[in-house]
DNA sequence: TACTCTATACTTAGAGG
DNA sequence: ACCTCTAAGTATAGAGT
């Protein structure tokens, strides 16, 4: 009885960049799943927030976030706020721009205002999306997909108001670390994100459906959100 | 001879929320690592850029960001957007509310321009922290950290850091493989923010340290951030 | 590109320090 | 809170479909 092996099984490879582009591609499929299965547990059993995002050997991008990648995002970023260094030499110029900021400051907070009351006015339709999504969570892909249509036009706009804020609040707090400059491949009519969210059968270990769907529409950088965002964040 | 089983080993568990609390926190603690660690492993197989935020059930931050997590957060943003819902029944307090948008977008665009410049002053500093980190991107928030408390020391200190840096680039040419474990510990009252940034030595598997730090600075949550973050992003 | 099948490599639950 | 140890549970490399 001759018993030849059907497979060598798993075999080990060295933690290195994977030379062959098809077996990477093949592994990053392998690997994105395997990591993303591991947050939805590790939500699961400890019920925390988490969020990833990966941007593929091709540049795609696949998020996993429960509750949302952008409620996480907010708050981390409001406790690590983005900042840039700025040279001592500097400090002049910046005190000179501080009033403008503060006037922009306060315009904004203005905006910021009456935005606050039209999001309570969507509140209701917000709370319906929640409540769904906090049973099905990684299901939240295909709302917002339907909600992000809706209001792309509007999209734009809100981006550049929060791209203001997000400026203003940074020359405001001179806080810095450093600017790595970062290439914020704008332009784009490429943008591809891809928006992974995940149920993972508890009871069926082997059980891991992922679910893709192209999130991004017409991307929404516009002039005005180039301008913004360039080389900053 | 009895051979008493000095463990059971692993035990299955079931995915649902542990509900034992000091059980949970060791699982977590446990599987943050096992997570990040694969991330690791995926951003140097595959080459590819990821982030991930956790907040932990006592509600810390836990980051891992290759290149940084803010970079990535970044791309994401530019990709997908955040928005609200907005009723329709406000567009036209939105158009209103254009003007002031494109006139704050004006100003803004000029003090872009400001920072512009001054960026590139510090170009050459930048230079050589950032061949550093291409090589060795886990230490980034090292170099983050370090940055945040010079720049409150202004010039004089950054001159120093410029030296260092070569300097280290040196060292760390000559000994490339050992690079894993760095505490990154510094200042932060209470800043919840633990970023971790991590090594895994490819050649030995079993090794894995991680590294623990809270990493936020004095909370910059002065008014103006939040007034402008205030339930958005 | 994605799924299946193996055998093996890796991760981790539980208990003790 | 973190390390160690062990055994069992999982993930996954490689090859085939």
């Amino acid at each position: 009885m001759s018993k030849k092996k059907s497979s060598l099984g798993r075999q080990k490879i060295p933690i290195e960049k994977i030379p062959k582009k098809s077996h990477l591609q093949v592994t990053f499929s392998k690997r994105r799943s395997g990591l993303f299965k591991k947050a939805s547990e590790l939500c699961t059993l400890c019920g925390v927030e988490i969020t990833i995002v990966v941007f593929s050997p091709a540049d795609k991008a696949f998020s996993f976030g429960h509750p949302e990648v952008e409620s996480i995002i907010d708050r981390y970023l409001v406790l690590n706020p983005p900042h840039e260094s700025i040279s001592s030499t500097q400090q002049l110029v910046e005190a000179h721009r501080n009033a403008n900021v503060r006037d922009l400051n306060m315009q904004l907070t203005q905006l910021l205002n009456h935005l606050e009351m039209e999001k309570k006015r969507g509140e209701e339709l917000d709370h319906v999306r929640k409540a769904r999504q906090r049973q099905f969570w990684w299901e939240s892909s295909t709302d917002d997909l339907g909600f992000h249509e809706l209001i792309q036009l509007k999209a734009s706009i809100e981006e550049l108001k929060k791209n203001l804020a997000k400026h203003v609040s940074k020359i405001i707090m001179m806080d810095q670390t450093n600017m790595d400059s970062r290439i914020i491949g704008v332009n784009s009519n490429n943008g591809l994100l891809n928006r992974y969210d995940h149920a993972f059968d508890s009871n069926k270990s082997d059980a891991a459906a992922f679910n893709v769907a192209p999130t991004l529409p017409p991307p929404n950088n516009n002039a005005y959100y180039m301008g913004f965002r360039h080389g900053y964040l």
